[in-house]
DNA sequence: GAGTGGTCTAGACCACGGT
DNA sequence: CCGTGGTCTAGACCACTCC
């Protein structure tokens, strides 16, 4: 057990999704779980706000904490913020994955790149352009950029391999918070080229900005994809 | 003054983004805001959180609240969630909008919708379905799904305005929560024959599932737009 | 070792929903 | 009116960062 409110709402979660409370559609009061978990108030409370956070259950005052109808989507894709270089949508399928490195090289910020990337002019940054196949079909592109100040020591063996698993390994920095948009746009001509966009002629666009605990950007990865393959889901409240 | 934590995180928000910390990159500890706010550390710890979940800032433990670097999209963009019928979009720009109705009656949910907007068979729904125009280009339709037990008395009145007026005015609900599914997709017949697509053959959809807080599903909407136009951000931690 | 944020407790009062 | 969740307080102990 790492922590309580973390336990507490693994259970309930899971209590949820075998249907535990499909007669009421409520969970028990917060005293109840009080009650049953013998702890504190706030840390119940820490447990449903997660429950929330998901989209599992809505807290309305004076009646209860309610459970939220299933919808199909629940199941089906997977969340914003988890569409991290394509690993969410194949740890669980059995496809046959490639990645194929186009460009490593290193480079200046000079002032046009620093308005696309939010990186400041001057900055040496490594560039890897990686193209990923699924079954032999090319499904996506990306163009990363990475602060050299930051994450050192980048070589081809290691671009070929995980560059996440890089950081872990070797480098004292944590990786903390990342920023998305999402975009559709028309295609270009390297997409054409690069991408198996068959007769479409536009590509979906998701850039991610990376923070490590210092709070400094050292990423920024723009991932161009095909059409008709991928879903990215969100959920928001009040 | 509503609440306490919202008031501390309105004016660490405001003086973040003035630059007042721009020398440190880091906030006052909680001790410090503890005494300059004369309240308790849970409630400067909920505004700070409120902070972590803007993406503002990165809390960590041992050194304190890090202030992230800025970033582009901060400003363009809005967040998702807030693309709700395109009404965050117009709101502070000077453009010309109208929305033509193009569908609108009653039907019954059978086996393969029930399978697409996540609805019961049987169920009694309107449906509505909207095009959007921006200076006179066609840039979104929309094709909403309400349930008729909830969503009560809609007319081609209320249709030609806004439904969601309607139900805050006159219904006895409220609206809880949504989720949304973000796509790129082939663009069909009816899209090249309703939007100003241009030379591109595919659209960006958008699905929303909206609850109301007896947290019961009672809108289903699937927006298709031109590529080009729109962004969606999202921000994710850990 | 000093100082930071993370977890947890035990209690109080308030606002809202349903009866 | 009672029971619910929402806000807030005051205090404790722990884990981590940095010097």
């Amino acid at each position: 057990m790492v922590n309580k409110f973390r336990d507490i709402y693994d259970t309930l979660k899971n209590e949820i999704n075998e249907g535990l409370y499909n007669d009421t559609m409520v969970l028990p009061t917060e005293m109840a779980l009080i009650e049953r978990f013998g702890t504190s108030r706030n840390t119940v409370r820490r447990a449903i706000q997660l429950l929330n956070e998901d989209g599992l259950v809505y807290s309305v005052k004076g009646r209860g904490v309610v459970i939220l109808e299933r919808i199909e989507i629940d199941k089906k894709s997977f969340k914003v913020g988890n569409f991290q270089g394509l690993k969410a949508l194949s740890a669980d399928t059995e496809v046959e994955k490639k990645t194929i490195v186009q460009e490593f090289h290193e480079l200046t910020v000079d002032d046009s790149l620093a308005k696309k990337i939010s990186f400041p002019v001057g900055e040496r940054v490594y560039l890897v352009k990686r193209l990923r196949l699924i079954d032999g079909k090319a499904m996506m592109s990306d163009t990363s950029y990475f602060k050299k100040s930051i994450v050192k020591g980048l070589n081809e063996k290691i671009i070929a391999g995980s560059i996440y698993d890089h950081i872990k390994q070797n480098l004292d920095f944590k990786i903390a918070a990342s920023k998305s948009i999402m975009k559709v746009e028309s295609a270009k001509d390297s997409d054409f080229k690069e991408l198996a966009l068959g007769k479409n002629n536009c590509v979906g666009i998701l850039e991610n900005a990376v923070y490590n605990d210092m709070g400094k950007l050292f990423e920024y990865t723009t991932i161009r994809y095909i059409p008709n393959e991928y879903a990215l889901i969100s959920f928001d409240q009040n």
